[in-house]
Formats: structure tokens, sequence, C-alpha cells
DNA sequence: AGACTGAACGATTTATTGATTATTCAGTGA
DNA sequence: TCACTGAATAATCAATAAATCGTTCAGTCT
């Protein structure tokens, strides 16, 4: 016998539909109407369940960045060189950001209309992947591959000189394989710096 | 006897009128008529001196980026330090922009919509500031301070690492005091990187 | 009483109109 | 002929009106 349905249950199933418009038809273009009428209820009782429209569009984004963090997470967590993973992790939000620009506009423009109302939100993200950095980082410390005293501000400041990468605004039509090209420049920079190393000979 | 004025002492005469007028009331509620009329002369007579409106600005804008290129190469080329001189370059770089868009809104506005309307201006600036830092580089090089096999490259990677302290896009209400923090720490990143640095004994 | 509806409200978006303005060019005067 | 004018044109912008849509809530049903 089917048990009656959650508030949980409910939240999933607007989701589920909120999800599916928003694919098809954009954000801006799907209405709560819509939505309420493919989840068989009213307008109004949308709002017994989300605060508003942007909040489902958030639910829905969450949930794929959470996706998201988890493939970071593992990337960063192998059994390679720290400085490989550095790599991975970098090339792979890059591609993710370029790939939702190039073939997914309709997932962009949710992003992009979140990004402008919740600012906050992208800051958690940011959060978010800084602690994956941090881990990071103290474990490269560890193995003696980076030399890192802060570790969070090393972090920020990281996520700062590869700010470019997050921003397609600032992609004045570069393809995907310059950007990695200028990627990979930025990344060398980041691990080698500038300073001269003078070539130490190994202990005998 | 005052000589018949040429084409280029009335180019000047509508630049400064057309700089007064910009400055004072921005570039949108600046017609083109009025700047005729502070010059005497009828709105089509000064489409035979600039293709258009937008060229004037451009004009205006190149006369000012003129000096500040003159002032970022004396930074680049006193007896400092040549990372002393990096730090001044990228710090005079952030403190420009960051006043520009705090005192003085109209510049900042007629900034905007040349980078708009002519995105290669932008690039013709950063290909500007890339030859300073390419001298830079080859200097701090010879000294011994830094250690570059691509001189272009590493320019260009420099530019790409601090992009952000140059789109106030992408400082979310940040106070210049934080930017300049944080720009310290992207600078100490790429002139040290992550890689751990061997105390070398001094030769004998 | 609690879950839900759907009409009503106000804010936002879109469509339409009118006005302003950048730009052009046939014509004027020297 | 050459430098310039200023009215004509077309594009852009501002203002207004119309429609749509997110959100609320008094009321209905169970």
């Amino acid at each position: 016998m089917s048990s009656a349905p959650t508030k949980s249950d409910v939240r999933e199933q607007i989701v589920t539909a909120a999800k599916s418009r928003f694919s098809h038809f954009g954000y801006g273009k799907t209405t709560m109407a819509e939505v309420a009428t493919d989840c068989g209820m009213s307008p109004g009782n949308l709002y017994r369940f989300f605060p508003g429209k942007l909040d489902i569009a958030e639910a829905i984004a969450t949930e794929d960045y959470q996706n998201h963090l988890n493939h970071l997470r593992k990337l960063a967590s192998g059994g390679k060189p720290a400085r490989a993973r550095l790599h991975d992790l970098l090339f792979e939000e890059l591609r993710r950001t370029y790939n939702k620009l190039e073939k997914d506009p309709r997932a962009f423009e949710m992003a992009r209309v979140i990004a402008e109302e919740r600012p906050q939100f992208a800051n958690w993200m940011l959060a978010n992947e800084r602690t994956i950095l941090v881990d990071l980082l103290k474990d490269g410390h560890a193995r003696g591959e980076f030399t890192v005293d802060d570790l969070e501000l090393t972090a920020e400041m990281i996520q700062s000189a590869t700010m470019k990468f997050r921003y397609p605004q600032l992609w004045s039509k570069l393809t995907l394989p310059k950007l990695e090209r200028e990627l990979e420049g930025v990344l060398k920079l980041i691990i080698d710096g500038l300073s001269p190393r003078k070539p130490c000979p190994p202990a005998p």
C-alpha cells in the first residue's frame, strides 16, 4: 500500500518538474503556473515548499553542484602527485564551465541568474572548493611537493590567480584549447614561481 | 601672424571640447551637436576629423592612457630590485582602476563603453603593458632575481593570474585594502611558487 | 484544523510609440 | 575646387501602455 507523500517527496516532485521545464524552455520562460500544473497542483501551493521561484532553481543548482563537488573531491584525493591533482582539479573546473556555456545554454542562464541575485551562492561554491584545495595543499606539503605556510590563504590566492577561468565574460572568444594552454601556463607559474631554484645535488 | 589651423589643430580642439563635455556630463549625455557648437562648427563637420563619436572618446582615452603607460615604464625601470618593480607595477594598475571607479565615474563610464564596443582596445592596452612586463622580466632574469625561459609567455601568464584586479565586476564590494592584500598574496605566489626551494649553502 | 485552491495584487517584463541623436550628403559660399 | 553647412535619414533611446507573472491570502474542502 502506498503511503502518503511526505513533504520531502513533494519537494522532489517540484524540483523534477521545474528541472524539466527549465532545461527545455529556460528559467525566464518558465512560469510558476506551469510548474504547478505539471505537478498537478495550484501555483499557490508551490510556496508551501519553496519560498520562491529562485529557490527552486537554487535547489536544482545545488543538487547538480554536489555531484560536481564529489567529482572534484575524487580528483583531489587520488594517489597521483599533488601537483598532478591540482592540475586535474583546475582543468576540470574550467572544462565544466566551458561545456555548460557551450552545450547547455539553459543551465548556464540559470547559473547566471542565481549568481546575480544570490551573490552569496557563488561565495559558498568558492568556499567549498577551497576546502578541497586546502586538503590538497596540506597533502602536497606533507609529501614535500609543496611548501605552504598558510594553507587557507594560499588556497584563496590560487583561486584569485585562476579567477579568469571561472568567468566566461573574460574569455573574449577564446577557444577551450587556448584557455587550457593559458591555464597550463598559470599553473606552472603558481607551482614554480619566478624565483630561481638553484639545482641542488641530491644528498649522497 | 597666426597661420591657418591645421587639420591636427582642429582635431585637438574637438578633443578638448569633448573632454570637457564628457567629464562634466558623461559620454552618454553629450551630443555631437553640443561638441560641434563648443567648437563653433556644425555637427557634420566633426565627421571630417573623426569617424564617429566613439572615436573621439577613444582619442581621449588613448591620450590619458599614454600618460599612464609612461608612468608604468618609469616604475618598471628604476634601480630597485625587479620584484619590487613588479610589485609597484601591478599595484599601480590596481590603484588606477580602483580610483577611476571610485572618484571619476564619468571616466569610468567612458572606459566601459569603449571596452564594450571596441574589445580590441582592451587587448591593445594589455599588449602594451605586456611589453613593459617583458622588459622587466628580462632585466630580472639578467640580475638573477627571476628564472624565466619564455619571456612573452610568462608575461601573458602574469597578466592572466592578475586578471581579477583589472575587472571591477569581479570585486564584489571588496575595499581597496582587501584587494591590495589579495594582490600581495597572488604576487607572492607568482614569485615564489609552491615548489620547495631547498636552502642551498652558498658556494665556499 | 490542516492542506490546498485560485482569484487578486503589485511588481516586472514586453510591446508600442514618440523623441532624440548619430550620421550622411546634397548643396552653399569662398 | 575645397571646406563646410544643416536639413534629411535611420538608428537608438525614453516614456508609456499593456500584458504577464511571481507572490499572497481569504476562503474551500476534507
